[in-house]
DNA sequence: AATAATACCTGACTACAGTCAGATAAATGC
DNA sequence: GCATTTATCTGACTGTAGTCAGGTATTATT
């Protein structure tokens, strides 16, 4: 790696850290602890469960519930117990959490306006313009992979908008065939893997390996529509050929549909070749193989 | 403003909050208490006197003082009186904290190094660049705008840079003349007036406004070369025009040089017009007026 | 039905961040 | 020469962040 990028980026965060304020102060100038104001901002307006809080802000969960004393008592949220499960409990801010959450959400649109006024009109633009496209690139680079469970709802998830997806696309439709729910859920080593792209939390994208008599199949390979265009498909073929790797398979197969030329181009430009149909998948238009070294 | 302009930048901002790490954890991470990380970054390499270290962290003489005592005690730093002024003192690094300083910096790199190393090079020289683009955009939009004594040292150094740069670019080499001093010191109202641009504590640039018979003359506009091409010339213009307005004058006016391209531009598409010779300077080729309304 | 796990709470604690009120020594202004 | 200012230090203090060791109620597991 470059080390002039890496003391770009540096230079960077000094001066976004500089500007935007030291830490966090996006959450500090209401004259309240900046973890309640944080905690205030990670209920938001539709509420949270607390168990979802303290994961996300990685809290003890002692901390976590006097934070949430604390801040029921300022009369700005109320706990509930959740209806389905009586040990877990629900935040919700109160009318006066609202405002509260509000007025903290102006404040910070305020100091970030006092950022962007000095510039003239273009510039601002401009600015704006790539800082949003730095977005999408730090976001692709936090995507990580991982192998789950086909039981995950965070697979089920994915899949559904993946099927949602070939319908809206294939010129024919897509309905995915009764066995799937059976064959997803049998992608268990040593016969299948499935592989998860999150972005943090969030599941942003899939794809899965089945092992065939002399090959391993890729299939459902997804990655989330927003977060397309930053290479993401192309790590996660990467990764699925890995565990293939390690797996001990020697040949990959997949097919694809005449409709999804950008899939197409990733695996021919991956080092996949066409062959002959393989399968008897009726949405299928051309077959592709690598072999592995 | 663009609404959706406001949110880009929020939004960019937890994007790069979540990456990098929530606060400047760039400190963190040595089992060191993050002020005292911060004091070592800042009395860098070369030392640094007590009283910037304090203005510069914004800290309390106290809490400043023991920080030193800290890191003093283990070893890190030594502090001695300055020998201009025995009030005063100065930090220096030891051997250790030399090294302390270098293996945080190297954590920081290996930080950012594994931000980059998921992006494939192409995307990473993306990221590197507009982010470069954008640190020179925020910092145009953190410069201010400040009238000065004739006295200030700030002033002092930005015209040194001004007119060794002027004997660069002149066809004939520019050598001030002697009366310059005198001339400087003379710019206090209602006879003058100094704009001091900066970046944070840094002078970045500096224009004057100097009283005459019947109209206000506006020379020595500068702009550090390294902030160029951000509208801070046009900026700083704008607040000339603004002193001057203040103070009265109805009629503004300016010289330049044949080779100053792009300070005419400037001139023109901010209102001024070209008007006969209205001064005897020597190095001058072009005039320019522009009525304050 | 007994056991384990989950979700949360309380009390006691440590460490860090930051402030305030003086005190001292050196330099500056008159 | 004396008062004032500057730069720093010390002691005493408050509030926030965060951890740890238990505890209770509810749900899941066997």
């Amino acid at each position: 790696m470059h080390l002039g990028q890496i003391s770009q980026l540096r230079s960077f965060n000094r001066a976004i850290t500089r500007r935007i304020g030291a830490l966090g102060n996006r959450f500090v100038g209401r004259d309240r602890p900046m973890a309640e104001s944080r905690m205030l901002y990670e209920i938001g307006q539709q509420g949270q469960e607390v168990r979802r809080l303290r994961q996300r802000m990685a809290l003890d969960s002692g901390y976590a519930s006097r934070l949430l004393r604390a801040l029921e008592h300022q009369g700005l949220i109320t706990v509930a117990p959740l209806p389905e499960d009586r040990r877990a409990r629900f935040a919700s801010l109160t009318d006066a959490g609202r405002r509260e959450l509000a007025e903290t959400d102006r404040a910070a649109d305020d100091a970030v306006a006092d950022i962007l006024a000095p510039l003239d009109p273009g510039r601002r633009a401009r600015l704006t313009g790539v800082l949003a496209e730095a977005e999408r690139l730090i976001e692709a680079s936090a995507v990580t992979f991982e192998t789950v469970a086909p039981t995950s709802r965070e697979v089920a998830a994915c899949l559904e908008h993946y099927y949602d997806e070939l319908d809206r696309h294939f010129a024919t439709g897509f309905i995915p065939p009764p066995s799937v729910a059976e064959e997803i859920a049998g992608l268990t080593p040593p016969s299948g893997w499935i592989l998860l792209a999150r972005l943090y939390d969030e599941p942003v994208g899939c794809g899965t390996l089945t092992a065939q008599a002399d090959f391993g199949e890729i299939k459902r390979v997804w990655i989330a529509e927003r977060l397309r265009g930053l290479g993401l498909s192309r790590r996660l073929l990467a990764e699925l050929e890995n565990v293939a790797c390690v797996a001990g398979f020697s040949r990959l197969r997949l097919d694809t549909n005449e409709s999804l030329a950008e899939a197409q181009a990733l695996y021919r430009s991956s080092g996949y070749h066409e062959i002959a149909r393989f399968n008897d998948n009726p949405y299928a238009h051309h077959w592709f193989e690598k072999r592995l070294t």
